[in-house]
DNA sequence: TGTGGAGGTCTCCAGCAGGA
DNA sequence: TCCTGCTGGAGACCTCCACA
């Protein structure tokens, strides 16, 4: 009969020794091999540690926190020992074929550049890869496994939490990826990363911008834009078609949107990067590190929400090659406002490169909307940005579009600012200031409106995490309860405490699942069913604090197979709860008025209908 | 209609082999 | 000796199908 022991009360301390490297687990002689240095680095670690948990019999100890903190002060910051001159030329050779396939692939993922970034300056720095890294984990795990059998360790396999999240980061950031089949990028998908451009508030951000719309208007991969030159544009400025740059061989135009306006995007890069010294790469080296196209995030974040919507994962691990799908059909001529001189010479007041001089119309006009939406963007700390007459100009840029398409779709498309072809009565100009007062108004009413209700979903959410928090120290007390009555084990009140704050642990192995079913067949009400889920019923710990706990380990195979099934409703019924509902148990209850009045029978219809989107959002 | 079995896929981990 | 990459196994999840 397996016991329940305290870490701090119950197990018998052995005197302080340190430890043998290899005891009681057996390995092949390679993984013995390398094991046992990094063991022995833990070990002179922690003799090197002086807070608490690194005295005494605890010293070498291996558990979660302690592990996360050696990989993050240790071994994720540690540099290639003693690398040999020849080792370090196949390194640098196999680096260069890599990056060899990568320009003769067809195929570039976004998350590749950014994972290919992390890797080139981890190894410029010197820092091991991911194998060393994960190899340190196996090793310190594996000494966790020989301390389980020398008795002295207690605790769970450290492989979770912080540990996880610290892997799961280093790992996306190293492992190399492969190369992933061509696929392309619906709009809305290339609309989202341009705007997201814009709103990371940097150069890199501008330039991020431009790259993803040049290789979705002009059908380029993500190498073909990296390695883009200056001579590779051509301006085309004609009355009838307006701006418009051809970029090997395609003519692309300008956009009614300017957040998707290519030329308007080339603009804004350009006057961005002038200062830069990168030759006639339009966006520098190839293989500068710098010239990732977009931080892999923010293509994970559109991966998920496109899986969500159904298209295949595998279809979607490559997001950067794709074919012309933003621009064909949608543009509009004649769109640009003419600029005043003086806002001109003061955003450039000298001859520019030949491109970016050819689009300063372009660029002071995008800006002046752009601003108007991120005015915080540090490329409008800018002298010419900053002037009173650029703010006018902006400020009257909204109704000048209205105006401009009006009369493009009734009268010529070609409309130039006030003062030249169009010519504006005092009183039109009056009204036009007051409809721009207006808007302002509208626009700082509705940004104040949004940030009372931000702060009011983040003072919920804290309300929540706190009701979390709580209800989280009572399932453990009760977890602890249940294994010790389970175990007939007798707790005392120190042993309840220590359960609440989370320093008890159980000598039972973690790797053995419970048998029997945990979760209760006979349920047939979603307020039931939630109740288990957070609270436990008949006496059983809550579902959620042994997932929690153990992930899925705890459940038998049917166990498993049955929660899976039912957590679509719980998951409907946390998502409601976080869409502006009360609380869960509130979601709950509708639910089961839901089933009622529809004449659902059984739980299992009602996950059915969620599956298949029939349960309507509003419910009463 | 509800449930369990079977099989497929994906991800992560542990262990090992091999290059320099 | 140091480090990296590969491979098999296990866990988790999903879908389809058969059966009570």
């Amino acid at each position: 009969m397996p016991a329940i022991r305290t870490a701090h009360a119950h197990i018998p301390q052995p005197p302080y020794a340190a430890p043998p490297a290899r005891e009681g687990v057996e390995h092949a002689f390679k993984t013995t091999q390398a094991y046992e240095p990094r063991q022995k680095e833990w070990h002179s670690w922690c003799d090197g540690q002086t807070a608490t948990g690194f005295a005494g019999g605890e010293r070498y100890t291996v558990k979660e926190e302690k592990l996360a903190l050696f990989l993050e002060e240790y071994v994720l910051k540690r540099t290639i020992a003693k690398r040999p001159a020849s080792a370090a030329r196949a390194s640098t050779a196999s680096n260069e074929s890599a990056e060899g396939t990568e320009s003769t692939a067809s195929t570039e993922s976004t998350s590749e550049a950014g994972d290919d970034d992390s890797a080139e300056s981890t190894a410029q720095s010197g820092g091991l890869g991911w194998s060393s890294n994960s190899l340190y984990v196996a090793a310190v795990v594996d000494l966790r496994r020989t301390q389980q059998q020398r008795g002295t360790n207690t605790h769970y396999n450290p492989r979770s939490g912080r540990v996880q999240a610290l892997l799961a980061t280093v790992r996306q950031q190293l492992a190399p990826k492969k190369p992933h089949p061509a696929r392309s990028m619906a709009e809305g998908d290339v609309v989202k990363l341009a705007q997201d451009g814009m709103v990371r508030g940097c150069k890199e951000g501008v330039r991020d911008r431009l790259m993803v719309l040049l290789s979705h208007v002009a059908g380029l991969s993500g190498t073909e834009v990296r390695t883009l030159e200056y001579s590779d544009f051509d301006l085309h400025a004609d009355v009838d078609s307006g701006v418009r740059v051809e970029v090997k061989g395609r003519v692309v135009g300008r956009r009614e949107d300017v957040e998707c306006c290519v030329v308007g995007a080339l603009a804004l890069h350009l006057f961005l990067a002038q200062d830069r010294q990168e030759g006639d790469k339009v966006f520098g080296s190839a293989t500068d590190p710098k010239t990732a196209i977009s931080d892999a995030a923010h293509f994970h974040t559109l991966r998920s929400a496109r899986v969500r919507q159904g298209v295949d994962k595998r279809e979607l691990k490559c997001l950067m090659r794709a074919s012309p799908v933003v621009g064909t059909g949608t543009e509009r001529v004649g769109r640009d406002i003419e600029v005043p001189a003086e806002i001109l010479d003061a955003v450039l007041p000298e001859r520019k490169e030949a491109l970016l001089d050819g689009l300063r119309s372009v660029l002071v006009h995008d800006a002046a909307v752009l601003w108007l939406k991120h005015p915080s963007h540090p490329m409008f700390t800018h002298g010419g940005f900053q002037g009173s007459a650029f703010e006018a100009f902006a400020s009257r840029i909204p109704t000048q579009l209205s105006v401009c398409s009006a009369q493009a779709s009734s009268g010529p498309q070609l409309v130039t600012f006030p003062g030249t072809s169009v010519q504006l009565t005092a009183e039109q100009m009056g009204e036009i200031d007051r409809a721009v007062a207006g808007l302002i108004t509208q626009k700082m009413d509705a940004r104040q409106r949004e940030h009372d209700q931000q702060l009011a979903e983040v003072k919920q959410g804290l309300n929540r995490l706190q009701q979390s928090i709580q209800r989280d120290a009572r399932r453990k007390a009760e977890f602890f309860l249940f294994l010790a009555d389970k175990f007939n084990v007798a707790l005392d009140a120190e042993d309840l405490d220590a359960a609440s704050m989370g320093s008890i642990t159980a000598t039972r192995n973690d790797d053995t699942p419970d048998a029997g079913f945990y979760v209760d067949r006979g349920i047939n009400r979603v307020v039931e069913l939630w109740t288990e889920y957070v609270h436990g019923a008949n006496g059983k710990p809550s579902v959620q604090s042994l997932v929690q706990r153990q992930g899925f380990r705890w459940k038998s195979d049917l166990d498993r197979k049955f929660f899976t099934r039912r957590s679509v409703i719980l998951d409907e019924v946390e998502r409601r709860a976080q869409q502006g509902e009360p609380d869960e148990e509130t979601v709950a209850g509708k639910l089961d008025s839901y089933m009622v009045k529809m004449g659902i029978r059984s739980l299992s219809q009602l996950q059915d209908r969620i599956k298949q989107g029939d349960v309507p959002e509003c419910l009463e």
